[in-house]
DNA sequence: AACGGTATAGGGGTTTTCCCCTATTTGGGT
DNA sequence: ACCCAAATAGGGGAAAACCCCTATACCGTT
């Protein structure tokens, strides 16, 4: 079911690639190491998951650059930016678009740990959090338009005559679409299917 | 009901604060200027709202230093650090506890305006926010304890039937219950009465 | 001692939901 | 032509919720 983590560590600088790889392997941790961001794109796949520690200075592609790229995407790795001639203002960029740190070369050892650390934390909980998402969207997906309709209009806490009415048509109706959404979004009080909704709203 | 929004700029540098001053009336903000940390505290009330501009750099304490004593209030105004003499890692603890902008000094007058706008929208927000959690958790102070018991049931999906059961009291003494939570609460419909329980749960 | 709020319990009635059926029409796919 | 999913509609009954009323017991305040 579940993988390890992996650390996926993108540098030009090989000895900088190995000594992370060995750091992180010290702790017991999987890394895989790619020389350039789009050697990292051509095999990214949404199952990876744990952390990325990005260099910002590489050639074609920069680790900045690739953090825009990912964030893109509708879910990717904590990112822990790493740089030999990192400013002020870039820093602040990297964290306001959602890196987890920004570490300056050369690092201190345990500050990369602690980071990785913090990032493949938030890896789990925010993958958490997205398997939850995806199977309620999963669910509502399997509902015609029609259910969807009536859903909503349940969610919003109207009876079942008054959304016959709304919709034009015969209370009987309302209820068997309303008996198929619960069965399809398998929910078994309204209470469940409220939170489910909700959950998707408010997240 | 509701007052201009005022930027708060805490900084020992008295030429500093003129400037800002100026800077921020030219665009038509209201403008507070304390030389230190403790004095915008002595004045702090949570009926203040706006942004603050933020030193690093100051006798006694540090712009960081009340950044984080701000942040152990229930909600405060969103803040931008300036500092003369800034790196990289304490912009990103800057940045990672919630400023919302770091600036090094010189800064360019632009920059701080952008900055300055970001954050009074982000107060808006979050004071809007603020306030609808704070109404639900008035009305929630309002219930009984025997009242919030059966609420939490009721969200939990339970029957009437059930939480009678579990409470070991008559229905009858649950839908009395009942009753007394959705006027309490200010709920039409249990729908409206889960929406508020979960934004309360969520955020 | 009287009062108000809380928790308890019940009667009696209406409305709504929920669940089990059947049944027709329409439109798409085999 | 046949079948299936979707949308429609209805009957009928059980369960639950909702509403209005009364009533008792306890507890703390005035």
């Amino acid at each position: 079911m579940h993988s390890d983590p992996v650390v996926f560590v993108i540098d030009d600088d090989q000895q900088v690639r190995e000594a992370i790889q060995l750091l992180m392997e010290s702790i017991g941790l999987k890394v895989a190491s790619f020389a350039s961001a789009q050697e990292y794109l051509d095999q990214f796949n949404t199952q990876d998951h744990g952390c990325l520690i990005l260099d910002v200075r590489m050639a074609s592609m920069s680790g900045l650059e690739l953090q825009a790229r990912l964030a893109a995407e509708e879910s990717h790795p904590p990112i822990v930016i790493i740089t030999g001639h990192g400013d002020v203002q870039m820093a602040v960029k990297a964290i306001q678009a959602g890196a987890v740190d920004f570490l300056e070369k050369p690092f201190n050892d345990q500050a990369l740990l602690d980071s990785v650390h913090h990032a493949i934390e938030k890896d789990l909980s925010q993958r958490g959090e997205a398997l939850k998402l995806a199977d309620i969207r999963t669910r509502l997906k399997r509902l015609t338009p029609r259910e969807r309709e009536v859903l909503d209009l349940v969610i919003a806490g109207q009876r079942n005559k008054v959304i016959a009415i709304d919709l034009g048509v015969s209370q009987s109706t309302i209820e068997a679409h309303r008996a198929k959404v619960m069965e399809k979004m398998e929910a078994a009080t309204l209470s469940d299917l409220m939170r489910m909704m909700l959950i998707l709203e408010l997240r």
